[in-house]
Order: structure tokens, then sequence, then C-alpha cells
DNA sequence: TTCCGGGCCG
DNA sequence: CGGCCAGGAA
């Protein structure tokens, strides 16, 4: 490993949550923390700081060459090892390198700008209205930069397509973006204003639902618990932790998606509890997540395995090659299937 | 486990 | 043009 790369990853190990992308060029050159914690690190005053690199890059060879996450539990098989801190820590600075070097769809997402406008309790609404309209659609690449909350600068799902972005546009001017309004609009309307976002009967449905909930138990405010959230239709974890960040600046838990869940299993970082067996919900890998990543993590750790996973741990066919963890990844070069899609014998009954 | 309903990729 | 995508519900 090069000392500039070393230093990169080591200043991007060090930036704070949102990782801003496209100021990526104009980062200054000096050193903040150190990638890995230094036993030694008092002398950092001392001793010449290429020395201490040097110290690092040996530090950092050795973790690669030694043990795996895999090897650890195998080792240790007790206790559930492979989750050490170092090696993710290690693992999560390396895919912030590698998600820099390769501009991902999540990148792109600009979380309307209109809604930033809106009173609290019209802003929570519309939230919710997206993270329910960009739920179970691709989301892909249109422009620009979000700042939808000024804490959360960055976050994937939410308008992430011009499709999304335009019904949502709709919606805000035929004045659906509030629950007293949504609720009284019919169905038929609703649905044609979002069109062709994916599986718009349904969201039709769930939209005017939801509005009415809101009306008549929140007085046209959104449930603030994850609990009350699942509880409206439409809402499962995924939109349900995601709206917590987003609306009520909330962290519950971690927003997983198929890329989150996909790639902390092939890469070890979550199991069944008790076994080294890949989980199998979405759930389960929140669940196993939360139980070692630093919660300050929770909601930086999804925009960096979403763009990983759309770039480089695709969930067909994964890059390994062009990865620069696999020798960490108990799953590289395996030719795995995501743990979500199982199915693939499809059969279509054509009977005419 | 399968479906949902469009869009996009190869 | 066929197959894949993504989260929730039945």
């Amino acid at each position: 490993m090069s000392l500039s790369l070393l230093r990169q990853t080591a200043y991007l190990s060090s930036l704070p949550f949102p990782i801003r992308f496209i100021s990526f060029t104009a980062m200054p050159k000096t050193r903040r923390t150190p990638l890995l914690r230094n036993p030694g690190s008092e002398a950092d005053g001392v001793v010449p700081k290429n020395r201490v690199r040097k110290r690092r890059v040996e530090m950092i060879a050795k973790e690669v060459k030694t043990e795996s996450p895999q090897e650890k539990f195998l080792r240790h098989p007790e206790i559930e090892d492979f989750a050490n801190k170092s090696d993710n820590v290690y693992s999560q600075s390396r895919i912030r390198s590698m998600r820099l070097s390769e501009h991902a769809p999540v990148d792109s997402i600009d979380p309307d700008e209109g809604v930033t406008s809106l009173q609290p309790k019209e802003r929570r609404f519309a939230v919710l209205v997206g993270s329910l309209l960009s739920s179970q659609t691709k989301g892909h690449v249109t422009h620009g930069k979000c700042s939808l909350l000024n804490e959360l600068v960055t976050y994937p799902n939410m308008f992430s397509s011009s499709s999304l972005r335009e019904a949502n546009q709709r919606l805000l001017e035929n004045g659906l973006l509030r629950a007293y309004t949504m609720d009284k609009a019919d169905e038929a309307t609703i649905m044609s204003l979002i069109y062709p976002v994916g599986f718009y009967t349904r969201k039709a449905q769930h939209l005017k639902q939801v509005a009415k909930i809101c009306v008549s138990k929140y007085d046209g405010d959104i449930p603030s618990t994850v609990d009350e959230l699942l509880l409206l239709p439409g809402v499962g974890p995924k939109i349900a932790h995601l709206v917590m960040i987003m609306a009520w600046n909330k962290v519950e838990g971690i927003c997983v998606d198929t890329h989150v869940h996909c790639v902390s299993n092939r890469l070890g970082w979550v199991s069944r509890s008790g076994t080294k067996q890949a989980t199998r919900s979405p759930e389960e890998t929140r669940v196993s997540l939360q139980q070692w990543l630093p919660k300050e993590e929770w909601v930086s750790i999804n925009l960096l395995l979403v763009g990983f996973g759309q770039t480089i741990c695709t969930p067909l066919r994964p890059r390994c090659a062009k990865c620069t963890i696999s020798k960490f990844c108990p799953s590289a070069f395996k030719e795995i299937s995501s743990p979500a899609s199982t199915s693939k014998t499809r059969r279509p009954k054509k009977e005419l």
C-alpha cells in the first residue's frame, strides 16, 4: 500500500459523517486522527510523522496478512470475534476509499428542496410520503446535492429518481403533502399524481390510509416512534427507521435495505445469533449489526454500504477484483447470490 | 415465498 | 426484448 493511499484512507476514516464526496479534490492535506489505534501513539508529537505512518503501514499490512474476520471466528468460535473492531474500522475506511473512486447513484440523490420550506408538521408528513414513494423503487441517478436536514446532509432513498421527485412535486403542487388534504383526496387522484412510480396502485391506497391515521390519531402529524410508524400500512422496518432519522432526527436503529443486508453478510459483519450463519432477513441484519456497530455510525453505514453495493459489491456478480478489502472478505470471489433473492426458476405459465 | 408495476440494463 | 431491481404484504 502506498503512503499516499494510506494518508487518504486515514483522512477519510477521520471524516465526520456526512461524507462530502463532491469536494474530495479540495480536501486539506492535514492528517487528523489515526486510522488505527496505535498503542504508543503518545509518541506522535515526538516521533517524526513519516515514521509513524510507516509503522501504521506495517500494522495494517500485518493485519491484512494474518487474520480475516472469519479466521478469527474459527479460532475463537465461542466469541463473536469476527466483528472485531479494528478489522471493521479498517474495512469501513477502505470501503470509503473505494466509494470515492467510483461514483455511485446514491451520491446524486437530492431530497426535494421544496420540502424544506414547509412547517415542521407538514415537513414530517412530506418526509413520510416521500419515503413511502421511494420504497421499492430503484434509486437511480438524477442530479445535485441534497440538504433536507442540516445534520444529515446526505441520505439515500429519498427522491432518488426523477420520477419520484416529479411525483412528489405534483403532490406538492396539488396541496397533497399535508395529511388533511391527502385524507380528503380520492384514491384515483393520488394514483394519477404519483404515476409512474413503482407500485402506484398500492401506494395510493397506503397513502390515503396513512393520511387518515395521521389526521385521526396524530392531529395531522406523523407518529413519533418506530413502533407506531410500523403500524402504518406500507411502512416496514426500513421505512420506519428512515423516517425516524429524516423526520424526527432521531436514530432509533439502522436503516437496513438490501444492500446493507447483502454486504454485511458477505463481509461477515452479521450473523444469526449464536451462529455464524448469514442472517436471513434485513431485520436480523439490523439487530446483529446494531450489537457491535457504534451508534454514531448507524446513519452513515447505510450511505456507505448502499453506494458500495451499487458499484462494487453488487448483489449479482460482485466485482471482487476491484475490491480492496477482498482479502478480508470471507465471500470474495465466491460468486454468491444475494441472501435476499434466491428464486431463479420462474415459470410464467403461458396458456393461450 | 410470491407478487406487485414500472424502468433500465445488457 | 428478457430479466433484474427493491421493500412490504398476503
